[in-house]
DNA sequence: TTGATTTGAACAAGCGTTCAGTTATCAAGG
DNA sequence: CCTTGATAACTGAACGCTTGTTCAAATCAA
């Protein structure tokens, strides 16, 4: 039975997986050895495997979880009345979840290649299913005629890649807080999606 | 006295940077050895090292040679007259240069963090240099009335997401030709200043 | 005493890089 | 046209180190 308290393995599990994030969104999945990430949490290489099969486990765990929390997120989101209230909801949300885990979605979109063919199509299915939310509300601003968009699909990744382009640049504390950032992209979706 | 005809240097050392330059695009820089290198090539690890100082400089040398490609580029493109002009001319460049190369535009974006500092600061240098050029066309096109955005350096980082972006998704031989992506993204940054 | 937790050493494999030695290629001389 | 000598191009083995992973033994908390 596992112990309440004091358990260390209660610990030490997030512990790993923080350390594996912050050391994989620095250096890159391949570049970190697991020795650097046991060091991190101040323990012996071989403790590692008791929180995890092995490495690619352990970054499909954590690529995992961060895709659950973003589709998660925003299913409780407040959406508003319409199709523009729902875009301008979405985008407010994704800059602002963003922003707020940047190593997470560091590591989502440049650590794809390292993952093996079956845990790649399952990040990829998830993936697919929060754009999917976007393209559904193109398509029902569309129907509603509040915007005019040639081709939804195309529509959808070229606002998925210009609001995730806010964490490249973003710094805490820099000239703009997140909020002014957000007012400057949702008026620049608007525009480009022609409402 | 460097042998004209027959040299396999000259045949050897482009073959390398191809070689490097596919294999770093599709495993990462980290993830590729020196051998795989080499074996892709057809030769001896250690033949590698008469054309780089070591696998850092092959990284280094790649992505300087990508900018510097992309800047000379940008240099002799017809612009037309105008500010807007010079906008829809950078967003068609941008969209053109970039999925001529996917795999060299990957690994400028995904292996910054793998160059040592002061190779980062060169490459940096230089993307803030073609940064540069659509800042200024939009500081042109503010002056001249022609767009509107409250704050000039955001959108040139929101625009250049957004066309990046294209590479994420475009395949040869889809559903659009590339022209047709570029006309509906050129539509887009139009929406996106308020033009 | 029990069982969860961690150590520390070991494993085979692979890493980037170096270098003495071998092979291939061309220019010059006969 | 053939041989020779020079050197560019490359091999193959070796260097010291690091890698992910396993596991018997030690340590720890309850």
């Amino acid at each position: 039975m596992a112990r309440k308290t004091g358990s260390h393995s209660d610990i030490t599990g997030p512990k790993v997986r923080e350390a594996a994030l912050a050391l994989f969104a620095q250096h890159g999945f391949a570049a970190v050895s697991m020795r650097q990430i046991a060091a991190e949490v101040g323990v012996q290489a071989g403790a590692l495997y008791l929180y995890t099969k092995d490495k690619q486990s352990l970054l499909y765990d954590l690529m995992q979880a961060h895709m659950d929390d973003l589709l998660a997120a925003w299913e409780v989101e407040p959406k508003g009345d319409g199709a523009l209230a729902h875009l301008e909801a979405f985008a407010r949300f994704h800059i602002r979840f963003h922003l707020e885990r940047p190593d997470a979605v560091f590591i989502a979109y440049m650590e794809l290649r390292n993952l093996s063919d079956e845990n790649f199509a399952a990040i990829e299915a998830l993936r697919r299913r929060y754009e999917g939310e976007l393209e559904a509300i193109l398509r029902a601003g569309q129907a509603e005629g509040v915007i005019t968009a040639p081709d939804i699909r195309l529509t959808t990744m070229a606002l998925i890649a210009m609001l995730t382009g806010v964490n490249t640049w973003y710094r805490e504390g820099g000239r703009l807080s997140r909020d002014a950032v957000a007012d400057i992209y949702w008026d620049m979706v608007r525009g480009a999606v022609g409402a």
